[in-house]
DNA sequence: CGTACCGCTTTTTTT
DNA sequence: AAGCGGTACG
C-alpha cells in the first residue's frame, strides 16, 4: 500500500514542517515564518495525501491569493507526483468562484456568460450610475463609493445588511442598492460580487453545500492571513465548523498563514480569522515553522527584533543555521537622486563580483519612487524592471478592445458600449450619448436596445455603430477566436486610429500582442483536445447520483475546467467568454521586458513571497516609511512594520537600508527625518556606511561631519568583499534660498551649538529641528531664530 | 462635436 | 511631476 511508503516526499523536511505534512486529517493552523518553507509544506502536504491514497485528486481545493502563486502550487505539484492538476480545484479565490458560479450560473441567478466587471470597470459603472441619478460628487466621490460598496461585499454584507446611523450612509446604501440593479440587468459581475454570490449559493442551498462538502476532503488555504471576513464565511461553507449534536462535517482545513506578514489589512484583510479559526474549527494541530532557510542571521535577526515591536503578534521568532552573514548596510544620502546614484554605484560592485543582476531588487514603499531609481539605472546603462503599473490587459487600447469583444457577447453591456460607442471618434458626443441614455433609462433597457428610439443625426450615428458590431458578431460566428479578434481590431478602426496616432507604435503593438495572448490561450486551455471533465465525487469517480445532478440543478454540473463541455448537454463556453474572463481574472503580466538580466524594482508590498541574494530598502524616512497616512493610529503603525519586516525578510546575503535628507514628492521638495525604523534595528547587526547622525539621544554629533557639505557622505569604512567603495556623484543642491540643512552643526545665541536634524518648508513657513547637547531638540522658525553655520 | 488648456490630487494592490 | 477631469473655445 502506498500510505506504508510516502518517505521520498518527506526526505529533506525538518521535523516541523513534516510533521504538518503528516497531520491527520482535521483542521490545522500552520504558522509560517518568511522563507521558512511555506509552499514547500502546502504542496507536500497534497502530495503526501494523494500519494498516501488519503484522498483522490478530486477531493482536494487549494486557494491562493494570486495566479502566480496557484501557478507555483500546480508546477510544483506536478513536478513531484505524476497527477493531473486539473482534477483538482487549485486557484485564487476568485478563481474557483468563478468557476464554481459558471457551474451554478441558473440558481446564482447569472447568465451563463455573465461578464467580469475589474476595478477600472467597477469605477466606471459607478460613474455612471452617479450620473444617472444625479448623484453629487463632491460629497460622494465615486473613489469613494466604490470604496464603500467593495467594503460591504468584502464583509458580506448586501444592501439592506448594513446597518444605517446617519444619511449619509442612507444615501451611500441607496446607491449601492441601484449599482446592483444595474450589474444585474446587464449581467455583469465584479470582484466582490463573484465572491458573495458564490458564498450565497452555498449558503442558501443546502444540496449544492452538503455536495461540496462531501466532496472536499481537503481544504488547503495559503496566506490565510490575508483573508477578508467574506472569504473566511465562503471556506466555513465548504466545512462548516464543528456543531454542538450534529456530526462534523469531516473534511479537514488547513490554513497557512503568516500575522507578521499581514500587509493587506488597508483591502479587507483581517489576521483576526487565524484568531477566530483556531476557535471556531477548534483546531488542535498548530504547528510553527520558524527554521529559516533564507536568510543570514544579521539580517534574520533584524528582522525579529524589528517585529518585536508590534503588540497583538501570535508569537513566533525565526532562527537560521545560515551563519551571521554579512551586517546590514545602512547608508544616508543627501537627496532621493543622490540615494539612487550611490544604489547604482553599489549594483555595479555587486555585478563585478559576479551577482546576476536578476538577484539584485531595489524595495521601495510606494510607487513615485521608482523614477528616480529609474532614471539613474538607465543613465547608468544597467538593465532593469519595473513590477507594478499597468499590466496588459489593463492598458486602455487592450480594454477597448476588450470592450468590443464583450459586445459581440453581450450587447447590453452597457459600461463596454459606452468605453467604445464613441471609439475611435465617430461624431458621438456627450450630447448623443445622453439622449441615449435617456430613452433607455425610460424604457428600461439597455444602451443597445434603446437606439431605436433615439432621433435625428445622433440616431443615424448610434445606429451605425449598433449596426456595425452587429454585423462583426454575425462574421465572427462561426470564426476562431484568433479570427474574431483579427476581425474586431480591424473593423472597430482600433488599429487605424492608433497607427495615425503620433505615439501609437506601442499601442499598436500591444493589441496585435492580444492576437498572440489570445493564441496562447487557446492552446494552453486545450481547445481541440478532449476536454470532457464529467462532474466527480470526492473519489474523484463520475458523480451521477450526487444532490445537484439529482434534478435539483440539472445544468449546473460541476465543471472542473471552464471550457470543459456541459456534461449533461454537451455544450460548451465559447472560447470568447473563456478568455473574456481569463483576461478579467488574470490581468496578465506587467511590462514584461523578459529574457534580459535585470535589476528588479518594485513596492515592498509587490515582492512578498520573493526573495533575492542582494535587497536595497530604498526610502526609510519618516512620512515615507512609515508612510504618513498609517501613522496616525496604532494599526496603521503595526501594519507599516510588518511591511517593513517583509522588506528585510526578503534578502538571503546582502541587505541595505537607505534614506535620503531631502526628497522630491509631489513636485515639492520635502525634508524627512530618518525612519523610526532605524531605532527598532539591532545595533549589533548594522553598519553605517555613513555616520549614523541625528539620533536624539545620541550625542555623537559633535565633532562629526555628517551629510551634505559638497553633497553626498563619504562611506566611513571599507565594505567587506566589496574591494573599493564607490564614492557618491554630487547630489544636486538647489538653491532654496537657505543655508541650513540637514546634517549640518549651527550655532543659535541662546542654546549654542547645536546639530540639525532635520529642515521642513519653505520660505517664511521654513522651520528646522536642531539638536542642542544642553537644551535637548528644538524646532526653530528659520525667519525668526538666528541660526548660523558653523564650520568646524 | 472635438480639442486644448487649466487646475486639482496624490499609499500600499490582487482579483 | 504628471495624469485626469472639467471647462472653454473653434
Amino acid at each position: 500500500m502506498l500510505f506504508e511508503d510516502p518517505s521520498p516526499l518527506l526526505t529533506g523536511l525538518n521535523p516541523e514542517q513534516a510533521a504538518a505534512v503528516t497531520l491527520p486529517p482535521e483542521h490545522a493552523l500552520i504558522l509560517a515564518g518568511a522563507g521558512s518553507g511555506k509552499t514547500r509544506v502546502l504542496t507536500t502536504r497534497i502530495a503526501w495525501l494523494l500519494q498516501s491514497g488519503q484522498v483522490s485528486p478530486g477531493g482536494v481545493m487549494a486557494v491562493t491569493f494570486t495566479n502566480k502563486a496557484a501557478k507555483e502550487m500546480m508546477t510544483r505539484l506536478s513536478a513531484m507526483l505524476p497527477v493531473n492538476v486539473r482534477g483538482m480545484w487549485i486557484g485564487t479565490f476568485h478563481g474557483l468562484c468563478n468557476r464554481f458560479l459558471r457551474a451554478h450560473y441558473q440558481v446564482a441567478g447569472l447568465p451563463q456568460t455573465f461578464q467580469i466587471l475589474d476595478t477600472q470597470d467597477q469605477l466606471s459603472a459607478i460613474k455612471r450610475l452617479c450620473k444617472q441619478h444625479n448623484v453629487d460628487d463632491e460629497r460622494f466621490p465615486p473613489k469613494q463609493l466604490q470604496w464603500f460598496i467593495s467594503g460591504c461585499k468584502e464583509d458580506g454584507h448586501r444592501p439592506r445588511d448594513v446597518v444605517v446611523r446617519d444619511d449619509e450612509t442612507r444615501r451611500k446604501v441607496e446607491i449601492y442598492q441601484l449599482y446592483e440593479e444595474q450589474c444585474q440587468r446587464e449581467g455583469v459581475v465584479d470582484f466582490g460580487e463573484l465572491m458573495l454570490r458564490s458564498y450565497e449559493v452555498l449558503r442558501d442551498n443546502d444540496p449544492i453545500r452538503v455536495h461540496y462538502q462531501r466532496r472536499f476532503r481537503h481544504i488547503l488555504i495559503d496566506e490565510f492571513q490575508d483573508t477578508n471576513r467574506l472569504q473566511y464565511a465562503w471556506i466555513k461553507m465548504f466545512s462548516s465548523p464543528p456543531i454542538e449534536g450534529l456530526p462534523p462535517s469531516g473534511n479537514a482545513v488547513f490554513a497557512v498563514g503568516d500575522d507578521d506578514q499581514s500587509i493587506y489589512a488597508f483591502r479587507g484583510a483581517r489576521v483576526g480569522n487565524m484568531a477566530d479559526f483556531v476557535r471556531e474549527f477548534q483546531v488542535r494541530h498548530q504547528i510553527k515553522l520558524e527554521q529559516n532557510y533564507r536568510s543570514c542571521s544579521n539580517i534574520l535577526n533584524s528582522a525579529n527584533e524589528l517585529i518585536s515591536h508590534n503588540s497583538r503578534r501570535l508569537g513566533k521568532n525565526l532562527r537560521t543555521d545560515a551563519g551571521e552573514g554579512e551586517l546590514v548596510r545602512v547608508y544616508e544620502a543627501a537627496s532621493d537622486f543622490a540615494e539612487a546614484q550611490w544604489m547604482v554605484d553599489e549594483m555595479k560592485q555587486l555585478e563585478r563580483d559576479g551577482l546576476p543582476r536578476s538577484e539584485i531588487a531595489v524595495l521601495y514603499r510606494s510607487n513615485a519612487q521608482s523614477r528616480v531609481i529609474e532614471t539613474a539605472l538607465f543613465n547608468a546603462g544597467m538593465p532593469y524592471r519595473v513590477y507594478g503599473g499597468l499590466r496588459f490587459f489593463e492598458r486602455a487600447e487592450i480594454k477597448h478592445a476588450l470592450a468590443y469583444l464583450r459586445l459581440l457577447e453581450n450587447p447590453h453591456d452597457d459600461t463596454s458600449f459606452l468605453r467604445v460607442v464613441n471609439f475611435p471618434p465617430r461624431g458621438i458626443g456627450a450630447r448623443s450619448i445622453e439622449q441615449l441614455q435617456d430613452v433607455a433609462r425610460v424604457s428600461g433597457c439597455s444602451l443597445h436596445d434603446a437606439v431605436s428610439g433615439v432621433t435625428g443625426r445622433a440616431g443615424v450615428a448610434i445606429g451605425n455603430f449598433v449596426a456595425l458590431l452587429d454585423v462583426m458578431r454575425e462574421r465572427t460566428e462561426a470564426m476562431t477566436l484568433r479570427e474574431i479578434i483579427e476581425l474586431v481590431l480591424d473593423k472597430s478602426g482600433l488599429i487605424e486610429h492608433f497607427r495615425a496616432e503620433r505615439e501609437g507604435e506601442d499601442r499598436v503593438e500591444n493589441l496585435e500582442e492580444l492576437v498572440n495572448a489570445a493564441e496562447s490561450f487557446v492552446m494552453q486551455e486545450g481547445f481541440g483536445r478532449d476536454a470532457v471533465a464529467l462532474p466527480v465525487d470526492e473519489q474523484g469517480a463520475p458523480l451521477t447520483q450526487s444532490p445537484v445532478s439529482q434534478g435539483l440543478d440539472p445544468d449546473a454540473p460541476v465543471l472542473n475546467e471552464s471550457l470543459a463541455p456541459d456534461a449533461e448537454t454537451g455544450e460548451t463556453l465559447s472560447p470568447l467568454v473563456a478568455f473574456l474572463t481569463h483576461a478579467a481574472l488574470e490581468s496578465g503580466d506587467n511590462q514584461a521586458q523578459a529574457g534580459q538580466d535585470a535589476v528588479q524594482l518594485m513596492t515592498v508590498h509587490a515582492a512578498k513571497g520573493l526573495e533575492f541574494d542582494a535587497v536595497f530598502i530604498t526610502g526609510l524616512e519618516e512620512g515615507l516609511f512609515p508612510h504618513e497616512n498609517s501613522m496616525s493610529d496604532r494599526d496603521g503603525m503595526e501594519e507599516e512594520r510588518r511591511l517593513m519586516y517583509v522588506a528585510i525578510t526578503r534578502a538571503r546575503k546582502r541587505l541595505y537600508i537607505t534614506h535620503a535628507q531631502t526628497r522630491m514628492l509631489h513636485g515639492q521638495t520635502r525634508y524627512n527625518l530618518r525612519s523610526r525604523f532605524f531605532d527598532e534595528l539591532p545595533e549589533a547587526c548594522l553598519k553605517w556606511l555613513t555616520p549614523k547622525a541625528g539620533a536624539p539621544m545620541t550625542s555623537s554629533w559633535s565633532g562629526q561631519r555628517a551629510g551634505s557639505h559638497g553633497g553626498g557622505a563619504q562611506p566611513a569604512w571599507s565594505p567587506g568583499w566589496l574591494s573599493g567603495a564607490q564614492a557618491p556623484a554630487p547630489a544636486p543642491e538647489p538653491d532654496r534660498g537657505t543655508d541650513i540643512r540637514s546634517g549640518m552643526k549651527v550655532f543659535h545665541t541662546k542654546f549654542g551649538e547645536g546639530k540639525v536634524l532635520a529642515v521642513e518648508g519653505a520660505g517664511a513657513d521654513a522651520r528646522a529641528q536642531v539638536n542642542f547637547p544642553r537644551h535637548g531638540v528644538k524646532w526653530l522658525a528659520l525667519s525668526v531664530a538666528k541660526l548660523t553655520p558653523v564650520t568646524d
